[in-house]
DNA sequence: GTCGCCCCTCCATCTCAGTTGACGAAGGCA
DNA sequence: TGCCTTCGTCAACTGAGATGGAGGGGCGAC
């Protein structure tokens, strides 16, 4: 990671260096060009692969994003912001957390309410929490 | 699904339709662009939003579906798997209303309440609606 | 050697992703 | 009523995304 590993270039250097034909060296860019589009793929130039990997040109399309992540048998998500990604996907999680809970019902419903009896609501949730004996973490949160 | 679901358009459209501002109708075009913009994201046009949406131009660059799924808070996964779509699909509704941080509060403080003060805070909370004159409940679309 | 082949690199070119600007319809306000 | 704003829609333009072909180095065959 001596530069930023967060870069596509970074990312499609890694695909080069790491996915191999089956042992040895790495695929040219014509191979993998010519594999993309014998496989039905969009036409990809072995030029602009090169592009890509060194970083000289870092906006593909969504087919190209594709074609390129499915020839490296990677998600097309691989290639994108991964704080972000992770962010989102975090907060997907809370939501399996809240499956099958009433839960979801409360929030959906409180959407869109008003500021003032957002904060009502949540003074009643905390004081139920208080009278159930549920914990009431005073540490706001620990630091990243 | 009427049309072709798996296409960018359909994807697009359904997020339009479903993940709203507050409580009103849809976004609009403009609207999204400029939010989009004032994010620091890449500039984009609010008519090339509606091209997307319309499904006259489907091949967007790295960045501008980065943007439109950074707005929408969806992962950019959204508009390659279709696995992925069907997941999110089912929970985007509870993932817009949980963007708001007061609603998103109230949900993780009520997981783990009983089953009766839940069905209280419920209550109060459609109560809290109708008393600001939000939608109530029994209608989940009405159709033009 | 030198010919042929494959690969990476570079540059000129073209295509299409994305913007600009304009138009009509649908409200709000005086 | 008329003006002004906002919105979706459309057509034409601009420029970045993507391509094709040429130059150049390495390696094996003849």
């Amino acid at each position: 990671m001596s530069e930023d590993a967060g870069t596509l270039a970074a990312k499609v250097d890694h695909l080069f260096r790491t996915v191999r034909p089956h042992d040895g060296g790495e695929y040219s860019f014509d191979e993998v060009a010519r594999a993309i589009r014998d496989k039905g793929g969009p036409t990809i130039s072995a030029t602009y692969l090169w592009q890509l990997r060194k970083g000289i040109r870092d906006n593909p399309t969504k087919r190209h994003l594709e074609a390129v992540a499915g020839f490296f048998g990677v998600p097309p998500a691989y290639f994108f912001d991964d704080a972000e990604t992770e962010r989102i996907d975090a907060q997907l999680a809370l939501l399996t957390a809240l499956r099958d809970a009433p839960v979801r019902q409360i929030a959906l419903r409180a959407n869109g309410l008003s500021a003032r009896s957002l904060e009502a609501i949540a003074d009643m949730v905390e004081r139920v929490r208080e009278l159930e004996g549920l914990p009431q973490p005073e540490s706001p949160d620990p630091p990243p």
